[in-house]
RNA sequence: GGGAGUUUAGCUCAGUUGGUUUAGAGCAUCUGCCUUACAAGCAGAGGGUCGGCGGUUCGACCCCGUCAACUCCCACCA
């Protein structure tokens, strides 16, 4: 026999089960005849490292693809990361400044280089952590967006969508990011609340001969520093107070620029003083106002977000600076009449965090609008099913009816560079290689050999990761190819509510174009995850835990257990390692229960039928399956949290709170060889069912239990079986009768290793018969006897109709026996008059039905039945 | 400014088409136990007018209306 140790120790037993796993491919999976269970992890960027959310995401899919693998599917779960276009670029580029490399004097090719190394250097600890999890990813299918064939897809589908006339090339307003000197997307920007001001400034007017006008026009702006690229002042045609200014113009302080007076019903007459500066380079509203009226475009900012030529005035400060200085300026020479506080959104880069410019310029963007289509009716039309419910189908469905243009290009290096070519005058011709790019041309380049000029831009990290469910299986590159048809839909993807847009949509998207199939069944959502006083994990808060600590610490077992205990499909997660502590308890349980069955052996006694102990056997046989078929339904409904709490109540309360003390023998006692037989069934069969959550105690125990051939990562369940309703409710009156016995001795005072005898008093002398036994070596009642009356000098336990007496050679305090009884009575007085008044109620016998009406009847005739038992014993007393 | 969601025990949450005992679990709390698997434990206990108000119904935690608080998403009013 092995010697186990006191308590349980994850380390010495994690590793060594992840590598064997790995060392018998069960991870692995090629097509077979089975049907397939596809899941392709959410890529984590290829440079972070997991926090607690991806470590959410990842047990989550572990706990469905591992339930997967043992239930007859071939599964596989396909891991890889993300090349992360803008996120990553920005870590190399600081990381190149740190060592004095600015990568501005750098080519093209020299930054790539160092960006590669940066991604080797840190690509792989993520995929450690993953490992340390006990995720059970098919290893040979590390996948990421910048491979090979994953580049040339995205090529290729860029191509595709130019041919297709959805993509196309255009100037237009789009988000800058000043920090990244990148455009964004809609996606990427995240608007705040921020309180700021609102500056009232006075301009001069002059009329159309450039003679002063006697009244001045005070306008309102958050933004005093745009003043120089203003084109025009706008009013409100209606507005009395304007319109007498037809045809005369205004001056911007500072540079007077002489600017013309418009008027459209565009301006609120009654914000600020009904008076717009239009500044069309630098306002999205102001630009269309622009477009209407024909004015001139002065962008006065550069791609930094420092002011440009174009300003006139602090040429080369940045945005930020140059306000302060305009503001200060502006009042000095009288121009600022004045400022009020005022609330107001601002747009931030989701990368670099820096305040979002709109800015005119020349870009790639997507047709949304026709793409949209397809993945709306997909989801409208259940082919795709989220969870949780409905929460978040609005969402997705407003989206999708509102989206706008997608703005694919980014200013950056770190991607997939766009395949497009322009000639020296500028036209633009598109295709999968310079050469395919020149074919297009056709004749407009014919003769002219002239190099080529590639767009310098690369995609947004978005437009790669939308392929991700068919191009992992290549299946863009080599359409329709065996191992895409057997794993394409996957089945479904684990994610965080906060990519629905970025990524879920677009992928669907993708799908319905490429495979004319949605890319997966089922989304299950999880939450965020907070800390316990409910705020982001973030790093400046210094509160988001390191996943290899943590499992250094608790075992990776006891994490996973930790973050799934309190974790709902869709509701937000306050993460607090004494949940973590609750899993590694619950390893220690585990552990204990093992050293307890592990001791039983060679302490076996024959069979000797019958046996007190079969009922405890054939009670744990049918709660074992009630509570399988209890789990498949929760499993199939995605409530993985709830399926936990039923394995970790059926193992810690049912099997080890009951059954085992029902079963133990006692102290240098036998046990019975059959009974412990079963027994090491049962924990065989606890251990299966834990698995998927907490896959590396369950497969060590399942092995020390018994010597096995086969692991248990592979078992597979079993069907399971219909259970005997009658012995289920047997278990259950013991279990109520040791409570209610122990109770009355714990209020009496009674140790434990006092005996009692037993005398009851029962509604169903037969009830008692088969646990008997139990009753009284649970109690520690040294005998047990029938009565049909009271029993005096006896502690009175009134149970439902039952009726314990409890004896005892110790004295005893009487406690506040009759003070319990009376309450008891209250309550049922209380109930009582609650089922009368409805048995009562014409209306209620008229219109219930009568199985309800006959319930109530039974309520009624129960309750009396044990006022009856409460009355005797008070009258006793 | 629109839209969605949440509100049940001190905390985190269940509560399945309205009727199974005037509401359940885990954690926390309290009481008693170092009982030969487990003090990282065992045996018990207490704790909630189901956010407020109104309605539908014989009957409401559940359906409807309304108010309040919180959360999230979306949106170009300077």
């Amino acid at each position: 026999m092995i010697a186990l140790s006191k308590n349980y120790v994850p380390a010495e037993v994690e590793d060594k089960w992840y590598q064997h796993w790995l060392s018998k491919g069960y991870f692995h999976s090629t097509p077979d005849a089975r049907e397939s269970y596809t899941v392709v992890i959410p890529p984590p960027n290829v440079t972070g490292v997991l926090h607690m959310g991806h470590t959410l995401n990842e047990t989550v899919q572990d706990i469905l693809v591992r339930k997967a693998r043992m239930s007859g599917f071939n599964a596989c779960w396909v891991p890889g990361s993300d090349h992360a276009s803008i996120a990553t670029e920005s870590k190399v580029v600081q990381m190149l400044k740190e060592k004095g490399i600015d990568k501005n004097t750098l080519s093209r090719e020299a930054f790539l280089e160092y960006a590669f190394e940066w991604k080797e250097k840190y690509g792989g600890i993520i995929y450690n952590q993953i490992a340390k999890l006990g995720c059970s990813v098919d290893w040979s299918r590390v996948s990421f967006t910048m491979d090979d064939h994953y580049y040339k897809a995205v090529i290729k589908v860029f191509v595709d969508l130019h041919k297709k006339g959805l993509i196309y090339r255009g100037a237009r307003m789009i988000n800058w990011d000043p920090a990244a000197k990148t455009a964004l997307s809609d996606e990427e920007v995240e608007h705040k609340d921020v309180q700021g001001k609102l500056y009232y400034l006075q301009y001069k007017l002059v009329d159309k001969d450039g003679q002063s006008l006697p009244q001045g026009i005070t306008i309102a702006t958050q933004r005093p520093e745009t003043i120089m690229g203003d084109t025009a002042i706008c009013v409100n045609p209606e507005d009395d107070r304007y319109t007498q200014l037809a045809g005369a113009f205004a001056v911007v302080p500072l540079i007077d620029r002489r600017i013309p007076i418009i008027f459209d019903t565009y301006v609120d007459q009654a914000f600020g003083t009904g008076a717009l500066k239009v500044t069309p380079a630098h306002d999205i509203n102001d630009y269309n106002l622009g477009l209407k009226h024909n004015l001139a475009v002065v962008d006065t900012l550069n791609e930094d977000g420092t002011l440009s030529a174009a300003a006139q005035i602090y040429v080369g400060v940045d945005r930020f600076t140059a306000r302060k200085k305009i503001i200060a300026e502006l009042h000095e020479k009288g121009f600022l009449v004045k400022e009020e506080v005022y609330q107001t959104r601002v747009g931030y880069s989701q990368r670099s965090g820096a305040v979002v410019e709109p800015r005119i310029s020349t870009q790639w963007f997507l047709k949304m609008k026709e793409m949209a289509g397809p993945a709306l009716k997909a989801v409208v039309e259940g082919d795709i099913s989220i969870h949780p419910g409905e929460k978040f189908l609005a969402t997705y469905k407003y989206w999708l009816e509102n989206v706008k243009d997608w703005c694919i290009s980014r200013q950056l290096w770190w991607g997939q560079q766009i395949p497009a070519w322009y000639d020296a005058a500028g036209n633009c011709y598109v295709g999968e290689t310079e050469a395919a790019a020149r074919d297009a041309g056709g004749a407009q380049l014919a003769g002219n050999n002239a190099p080529l000029t590639r767009d310098a831009d690369v995609l947004d990290t978005w437009f790669s990761s939308w392929l991700w469910p068919m191009e992992v299986f290549n299946g863009i590159t080599q359409p329709g190819n065996a191992e895409l048809k057997y794993y394409y839909p996957t089945k479904v993807l684990v994610t965080g509510q906060d990519i629905i847009f970025f990524w879920v949509a677009r992928m669907v998207m993708a799908g319905m174009e490429y495979e004319k199939q949605i890319p997966f069944h089922d989304v299950y959502f999880t939450g965020m995850v907070r800390d316990k006083q409910g705020r982001k994990m973030s790093k400046s808060l210094g509160n988001s835990p390191d996943l290899l600590n943590l499992i250094d610490n608790y075992g990776a077992d006891a994490v996973r257990f930790g973050i799934m205990i309190s974790s709902p499909a869709g509701n937000d997660l306050l993460f607090d390692e004494s949940s973590l502590e609750q899993g590694k308890f619950f390893n220690n349980k585990l552990w204990n229960a093992l050293k307890l069955v592990k001791n039983w052996e060679g302490r076996q006694a024959l069979t000797q039928a019958p046996l007190p102990d079969s009922f405890a056997v054939s009670w744990f046989e049918n709660r074992l399956e009630e509570a399988k078929a209890t789990l498949n339904l929760q499993m199939s409904q995605f409530k993985l949290s709830e399926a936990l709490k039923t394995i970790y109540s059926l193992i810690w309360d049912d099997f080890c709170s009951w059954y085992l003390e029902w079963v133990k023998p006692g102290f240098e006692e036998l046990i019975d060889v059959s009974v412990q037989g079963k027994t090491v069934g049962f924990f065989t069969d606890l251990m299966q069912l834990l698995h998927p959550f907490m896959p590396f105690i369950t497969e060590e125990i399942y092995h020390l239990l018994e010597l096995r051939s086969g692991d248990l990562c592979v078992q597979q369940f079993a069907p399971v079986q219909a259970t005997n309703q009658a012995l289920l409710q047997s278990g259950k009156l013991l279990k109520d009768a040791v409570t209610a016995i122990r109770d009355a001795r714990n209020k009496a005072q009674l140790k434990p290793k006092e005996e009692i005898e037993l005398h009851i008093q029962p509604a169903d002398k037969d009830q008692y018969a088969p646990i008997e036994w139990l009753l009284a070596k649970q109690v520690n009642a040294r005998t047990v006897t029938y009565t049909t009356a009271a029993v005096p000098h006896g502690i009175g336990v009134v149970m439902g109709k039952d009726k314990f007496y409890v004896l005892t050679d110790h004295p005893i305090q009487s406690g506040n026996q009759k003070e319990d009884l009376l309450k008891e009575q209250q309550h049922l007085l209380g109930f009582l008059a609650s089922v009368e008044k409805k048995l009562n109620n014409e209306r209620f016998v008229q219109n219930a039905k009568p199985e309800v009406i006959e319930l109530e009847r039974k309520k009624k005739a129960d309750a009396e039945a044990k006022m009856k038992v409460i009355a005797e014993s008070l009258a006793v007393m």
